[in-house]
RNA sequence: GGGCGCGUAGCUCAGCGGGAGAGCACCACGUUGACAUCGUGGGGGUCACAGGUUCGAUCCCUGUCGCGCCCACCA
């Protein structure tokens, strides 16, 4: 017998072992069965699990078990990823904190891999452990990394791809530089933050000594690698100094005035300084006008030997400082606004970002966003919800070339190789690099690899295939690729989406997955990201640990509804953990009737209505699920299989079949027996993809009295139904039984009828089905209203309050009202209400554009609605009635 | 500056042109042989505001206000 309660914490561990130990978590091996495949974004090795991951394993969870359970051969590839920066500098600041304040440098390159490796070994398990807590069923016996031998060499089969079709170069131009990294970092790596800042008025004399110019900038300290200052060809206060030079003071460089369209009268002093090394827009210009390049920073954002030597070495913010002051002294400062202003910081080390001019190497994205714009344009992918679209296509549009290199050590060395004479040699290998120099040069030649490593998203962009044993033509791959759904964020859709769709299509020629579904963020309270820099983040194992991994699982997915921000809250988790008790109680109570299964059993063979009702609400209940889960709409999945476990099921079947099963009817009982017990299976497998723990479980508890499970739960069948099986008039019947019994129920609590007493009921109705029903159904209703009834008018008490119930009508004892006036006054409000409604409807009805516009079953709808709402009108106008007669 | 989204019950949110919903919270009653992690009943909303389209608008369109996010080279 089972307990009061799931003992999750006990439970969840055995469960999942026992599945895994199944095999199904393996794709099975069907050839006929299809295949249907989903990749993880693969989660960083040494991270741990957050509430974003939760949502988005469980939702492909909650796909991946579906889709099983219909019979497909389901992969669900799992991995990690490598994260180029964010693990190194997890290890960076272990070792600074390790005591001995080493940085990687001191290690060397070779000792500091190894000791990430190390790390990586010793944390890499987290994560995946905290998957399998959550009950993800991925197949972990193809789990991948990013770095693993097989998925690096498809990264530089597409490296040497990308340069072989003059997709991918190296150039020297400006990139952000992130002088904490020391590394170039993408465009999509900047964050650009709203902060506090000054803008500077400073005068540049005229060489010759004649005047000056004041020029306003936010960045004082680049002036020393000021090659010019730039006015607009029609600025009148200017025009005259075009052409002319200035003295750029504390340096006492002589630099031209220039003019140029680009230059914005309006902003700042409507002249600017131009410092092409330091600024993205002043490269522009610089290089439109021949200007050269000064580069006065070095790695680390100090000034370097290229600035006059008494700011050598500083900082740049201690230059700046430096610099105004004496600007000050020199009496050249001419003012200081305060204002606001954006400013670009690195996303992972938060400090300003440098436009620094560098080597690296770019991809060609804007060639490459070509097929994956039309991709989506032609419908080859399809996002959910739709409006993702947009965000995508107009990101590729603008796409800016992809600095793909990065100044770490923790990645993928990137592969070209130079030669002494600068020249390059991008290959597989060192050996296919060598037999290219000497076919170059005629001799072997010493060749030194680039010392570089590339963006971790580079390798993710491969991900979909790569995992498969690409560029291996693995059955794998024939199988699998492309893939099903991706379940992801939109916070990845530039960072991840985007890049798979490019880099898959230029070389598998396919679109790596038919559909992207992308789901809200789980956000802070603030409506802030989660993300670990800011320590705002909720912890789901917590979450877990307290509710079990069925309720947040299901809270989680009841919540993913298109188009708002997930604000978590733990009420909610809880209420569903109430939901797992409540359905754990239903199958006790099914187990202590002895609802036992029967292999036998033929939901089509049953005869009591009760019976023929639930298998039909089952039916419909299951196939909203099916439906809902098709159509990636999760919560609607999630309310219905909720609505007919507690709100059907338990609330009114279980409550109306206690009558049969204490009662005499044996043939009746069997069957109401075996129902239940059916029904509560299909609830057990539609709910499975959503709380698999609880269900599962049962599932197995449920065969201790009856015939042996052949399977578990998770290798089930899902359940498909013929239409046979649904029974109108068992559901028109039982709806009518409910609502008498809910009126009833409501009319003693609104009459403060005593608990004990019963409600003598009269029947003067019309309909001459009601009597029969209420013989039919006298024990439930007599159980679970209260109430005697009689079907003579001459047997109702005398003095009774006649209140109707559709064709039937309830008489009750008026002595038992205790406050005449003010259920007078509820009652006028209600009879006010109801006429204002009848009128509306009416009036709808007596429309003739609504009667020839309006669908033929919206028309039967209102009528329906009219009689109801008038009968009801006519219930409180008897029962106002007869307070007139009681209390006048 | 451009784009996307959101404003529905005290709170968190569903609602996909035709009678305003759920969970939690609140109030009352209930310990009835599955379940107090429960049951029954109840109170509570000009669906942000203003126009428009429609026979009919919480839902579609436009505008306004408030909030959030993304993108962007605003000296």
């Amino acid at each position: 017998m089972l307990d009061t309660t799931f003992d999750h914490a006990k439970a969840e561990a055995r469960l999942y072992e026992a599945w895994e130990r199944s095999g199904a978590f393996r794709p099975k091996d069907d050839p006929a069965a299809e295949p249907y495949c989903i990749m993880i974004p693969p989660p960083n090795v040494t991270g741990t699990l957050h509430m974003g991951h939760a949502l988005n394993n469980t939702l492909q969870d909650v796909l991946v078990r579906f889709e099983r359970m219909r019979g497909k051969a389901v992969l669900w590839q799992v991995g990690t990823d490598h994260a180029g920066i964010a693990t190194q500098m997890v290890v960076e600041r272990q070792l600074a904190q390790g005591g001995m304040n080493l940085s990687r440098r001191d290690l060397g390159r070779e000792e500091f891999l190894k000791r990430v490796w190390a790390w990586k070994e010793q944390s890499g398990g987290q994560i995946s452990n905290q998957l399998r807590r959550l009950g993800a069923s991925c197949d972990w016996s193809r789990e991948r990394f990013t770095m693993d031998e097989g998925l690096s060499a498809a990264v530089r089969t597409v490296f040497v791809g990308l340069y072989n079709a003059g997709l991918l170069y190296r150039d020297k131009r400006l990139v952000n530089w992130d002088p904490h990294f020391e590394t170039a970092i993408s465009d999509l790596e900047v964050e650009n933050i709203e902060v506090q800042g000054s803008m500077w008025r400073i005068a540049y004399p005229l060489a010759d000594g004649s005047g000056e110019v004041i020029v306003a900038t936010t960045r004082p300290e680049t002036m020393l690698g000021d090659l010019a200052v730039g006015v607009h060809p029609k600025d009148e206060r200017y025009a005259h100094l075009v052409g002319r030079m200035v003295r750029l003071p504390l340096v006492g460089r002589e630099i031209p005035i220039i003019a140029d369209e680009y230059f914005d009268p309006d902003k700042g002093t409507g002249c600017v300084k131009i410092t092409p090394a330091h600024d993205f827009n002043d490269f522009k210009v610089g290089r439109r006008h021949g200007l050269g390049l000064l580069n006065i920073f070095d790695s680390r954002a100090r000034l370097n030997e290229h600035a006059p030597a008494a700011y050598r070495g500083l900082d740049r913010y201690a230059a700046r400082t430096r610099i105004l002051a004496e600007l000050e002294a020199q009496g050249l400062l001419r003012g200081e606004d305060r204002q606001t202003m954006t400013q670009p910081h690195g996303d992972r080390s938060g400090v300003v970002i440098e436009p620094w001019l560098t080597d690296q190497w770019y991809v060609d994205a804007q060639t490459l966003a070509a097929r994956a714009i039309a991709a989506v344009e032609t419908g080859d992918t399809i996002f959910v919800p739709k409006n993702w679209e947009k965000t995508y296509f107009e990101w590729l549009r603008n796409i800016e070339p992809w600095c793909v290199s990065r100044q770490l050590w923790w990645g993928h060395r990137i592969p070209a190789w130079y030669a002494p004479d600068g020249s390059v040699f991008v290959a597989h290998s060192l050996a296919e690099a060598q037999a290219g120099a000497r076919a170059k040069f005629g001799a072997d030649v010493a060749l030194v690899q680039d010392e570089d490593v590339l963006d971790t998203w580079f390798s993710s962009g491969l991900w979909p295939f790569s995992t498969l044993g690409w560029p291996q033509e693995t059955p794998e791959y024939h199988r699998f690729y492309p893939t099903s759904v991706l379940v992801t964020g939109f916070d990845i859709i530039f960072f991840w989406v985007a890049r798979m769709m490019m880099l898959g299509l230029q070389f598998t020629d396919k679109v790596p997955f038919s559909t992207v579904y992308i789901h809200a963020l789980v956000r802070d309270e603030r409506g802030q990201k989660m993300s670990k820099s800011k320590g705002n983040v909720i912890d789901p194992l917590e979450l877990i640990d307290a509710y079990g991994a069925d309720a947040l699982r299901f809270t989680l997915a009841s919540m993913a509804a298109q188009g708002r921000d997930i604000k978590l809250a733990r009420q909610r988790v809880e209420g569903y953990r109430n939901f797992g008790t409540k359905l754990w109680n239903a199958a006790r109570f099914t187990q202590m009737n002895e609802c036992t299964l029967w292999d036998a059993f033929d939901p089509a063979d049953v005869k009591e209505t009760v019976n023929r009702w639930i298998v039909s609400e089952a039916v419909t209940a299951a196939r909203a699920v099916s439906a809902g889960l098709e159509a990636l709409r999760f919560n609607e999945a999630a309310g219905a299989i909720y609505d007919f476990t507690w709100g059907v099921y338990c609330d009114w079947y279980l409550e109306l079949i206690k009558p049969i099963l204490n009662g005499d009817d044996e043939a009746a009982k069997a069957e109401t027996r075996r129902t239940a017990a059916w029904t509560l299976d299909q609830i057990l497998k539609v709910l499975h993809p959503f709380m698999p723990f609880v269900t599962e479980e049962l599932w197995g508890r449920l065969s201790e009295f009856g015939p042996a499970r052949k399977r578990l739960l998770i290798n089930e069948p899902w359940p498909v139904y013929p239409d046979s099986l649904l029974h109108p008039d068992a559901a028109s019947e039982i709806d009518w039984v409910i609502r008498l019994i809910s009126e009833v129920r409501s009319t003693r609590a609104e009459m403060n009828v005593p608990a004990g007493a019963k409600i003598p009921l009269l029947l003067v109705g019309a309909d001459p089905e009601s009597g029969l029903r209420l013989e039919r159904y006298q024990a439930e209703i007599d159980r679970l209203a209260r109430l005697e009834y009689s079907t003579t008018a001459s047997e109702a008490p005398p003095g009774a309050v006649v209140i109707a119930f559709e064709a039937a009508s309830i008489a009750l004892p008026i002595a038992d009202v205790i406050d005449i006036a003010s259920e007078r006054t509820r009652l006028e409000k209600e009879y006010k209400r109801l006429a204002a409604d009848i009128g509306k409807i009416e009036a709808k009805l007596a429309n003739p554009e609504f009667l020839k516009r309006a669908p033929e079953e919206v028309v039967a709808e209102q009528h329906e609605r009219l009689a109801d709402t008038q009968a009801t009108r006519a219930k409180v106008g008897a029962a106002l009635a007869r307070l007139d007669t009681i209390s006048g």
